[in-house]
DNA sequence: TTGAAAGCGCTAACAG
DNA sequence: CTGTTAGCGCTTTCAA
């Protein structure tokens, strides 16, 4: 038993296969015609195929979806946020992850380019040079979490904002009420993100001038810096994962003066590899006292590796984690975290790839919030 | 600047389309017309568009993946495994989650539908209603984790694989040799998993004809028991989830008698039921000694509202869990849990619904693990 | 308000 | 081995 087709429809009622189609798309018809067609698709249980309609439009409706790994809870997070936009939305949601690894990415958006899906949320791993393909073929693209990293310039860049901001919220939104804070913030142009300099001579080649939806990172290690400093923390390190430059970079600059650059270390995406780079921290140092964990996978290995080293926390090493995740709660002792608005990232995102008609959106800056649990202590 | 089409590469080429999309698509041409095919086509940078060819074909190529929800590790980690399969097919996936809302499931359905997509994995909520709809449209359809619920037929069911099999897996491979065990296990329609009994009246309304990529239930939830009893536990608790009842069956056997059945509560799949109905059962049952949780979402609860309730966990409360998630560890005292394949069902799955030819797929039984951590200690 | 007709890009059947 | 051609189901001019 074959699905009706809209030509089977256009019989059954007796008029063309064009007023079928107004009909459905909520075109103009007559009632008494609309009725009819609407009862005669009823009745043969019709369901346009969008086949049709994607070949004819030349593209297929709904968003894709690139994650680094399905399997971290604040990915999860995001894509359920996604989702849940895009059903409301009544469109299909194409997924990939990538492992953060660039080839696999480029990969994926060649397979959705492949698929004329126009529309893609990617938490990004590859540079400008993987995504230029997917917009140059016109794709809607909107940057969830973080950017790809910056082609570095020749000159060292000072801080985009300036002397230090205190937060790229409040870079981005000086001389805004402060009930505005509260509130979900616009920016635009994300290659430039915070208050863009109209003077300062960049590199030639600009970054991608992709919107994207990202929290402030700058706001959220400052805070946990400061939090650890007023505990008397005076040796923090940071455990860095991939495609956090941003992080590593306020992390720098919240310590101040000149970073003991032996305190930072970096993993790929996975769990061994941070395993690995906390342990060998906490080896090769140890007389650091308190650890941001720039990830909850990071802050994950930090916890093993610290229990395996015997290490106490927070008696002998504080801990940060950003992202709260279910977990953050039951470890022992409960970890202080640096929480992200993970689902509503995602929905967002997804709302901004839907709604962008041929404007290109604004990017949206989320705050984040310290959550203060059991895993700092006072420096011994 | 459009994207080249088939009809561009064949008149650079000098050759007829049907020439191009036979190289194309590794048909037989000579070596000359192929090389000069292939060569324009690199050069026009072509992809081959998967409209035309859905169109013409009247399927869209990949596969649908719907799941509860991606916040849950464990779904997590499966849907790891079904991308990972995908993308080594080239295939695209596209993912639903259905919140364990039949509805959502049934609206997800429609949409994988109406966009054509013929290969389906899912963790299915709904009953066999849910997804007569999907199977009469030929869709070729692969359960993971779980079955729809049976529907309830009117003599309550005896166990269907005869007296109480030690096992589903050995149920299933009666006769089998023990070499044979440690592979993944096959057997033939899902409705009667275990022993097929030729004989015995079933009721007329078969369920559905689908293959499935299961755990072992029976066998995680007996070891389970059996490992708590033999600490000493006579009061075990079950807190169970949605879809879930082949566990409750299966620990119903396990703990053999007449069951307790105050001391088997349920809740659905968030996690704030999951936590109320944990916190119910500790308050009304102080007597219980011993906690099975069906699922990693219910083990957290369960952690979280013996904590709340100062129940210490091994000392007054012993808990397994089923999931091995990388929290378990993390968890103090790290969790005792029942792991299953989380990622290999996910590419099980995911080959299952590839390879299906014409012929139904075989279903797959994959065993479970007792990871024997630190929540469980002796009955005091 | 309505219908006829022209494709969207591709594959498969058929003819040469 | 190769080219021509007929659609797949739909939307969208363009006339009527």
């Amino acid at each position: 038993m074959k699905r009706a087709t809209i030509k089977d429809v256009a019989e059954a009622a007796g008029v063309g296969v064009a007023t079928v189609s107004r009909v459905l798309s909520g075109g103009s018809a007559s009632p008494q015609t609309r009725e009819r067609v609407l009862a005669v698709a009823a009745q043969l249980d019709y369901r346009p195929s969008a086949l049709g309609r994607n070949l004819r439009q030349q593209r297929t409706g709904g968003m894709g979806l690139l994650l680094p790994d399905l399997t971290d809870s604040f990915y999860g997070q995001l894509a359920e946020g996604v989702l849940a936009c895009a059903r409301s939305a009544g469109e299909p949601v194409v997924i990939g992850s990538t492992a953060d690894d660039p080839e696999q990415e480029a990969e994926l958006i060649g397979m959705l380019l492949e698929q004329s899906v126009d529309r893609l949320i990617a938490v990004p791993c590859g540079d400008a040079d993987t995504w230029r393909p997917a917009l140059k073929a016109g794709m809607t693209v909107v940057f969830a979490d973080r950017l790809p990293p910056e082609p570095d310039p020749g000159t060292p860049q000072p801080d985009p904002a300036g002397a230090a901001p205190e937060s790229e919220l409040e870079g981005a939104l000086s001389g805004v009420s402060s009930a505005a804070l509260s509130e979900l913030m616009m920016l635009d142009g994300v290659g430039a993100l915070p208050g863009a300099r109209p003077a300062a001579p960049r590199p030639a080649v600009r970054p991608l001038d992709v919107p994207a939806v990202l929290t402030d990172d700058r706001s959220g290690i400052r805070t946990a810096v400061q939090y650890l400093r007023g505990l008397g923390h005076r040796r923090i390190a940071y455990l860095g994962g991939p495609g956090r430059e941003r992080r590593v970079e306020a992390f720098r600059q919240a310590v101040g003066g000149v970073p003991d650059e032996e305190l930072i270390v970096f993993s790929d995406g996975s769990r061994d590899s941070a395993y690995a780079a906390a342990s060998g921290l906490f080896q090769t140092r140890p007389d650091l006292t308190a650890l941001v964990a720039g990830g909850n996978m990071l802050g994950e290995a930090a916890v093993l590796a610290a229990r395996e080293l015997d290490l106490r926390v927070p008696r002998d090493l504080s801990v940060v984690m950003y992202d709260d995740v279910p977990w953050a709660e039951l470890c022992s002792p409960p970890l202080t975290v640096i929480a992200q608005p993970a689902r509503d990232m995602g929905y967002r995102a997804a709302e901004l790839v839907l709604r962008a008609g041929s404007r290109r959106p604004r990017s949206v800056l989320l705050p984040t919030e310290l959550v203060i649990r059991g895993s700092c202590g006072p420096r011994l």
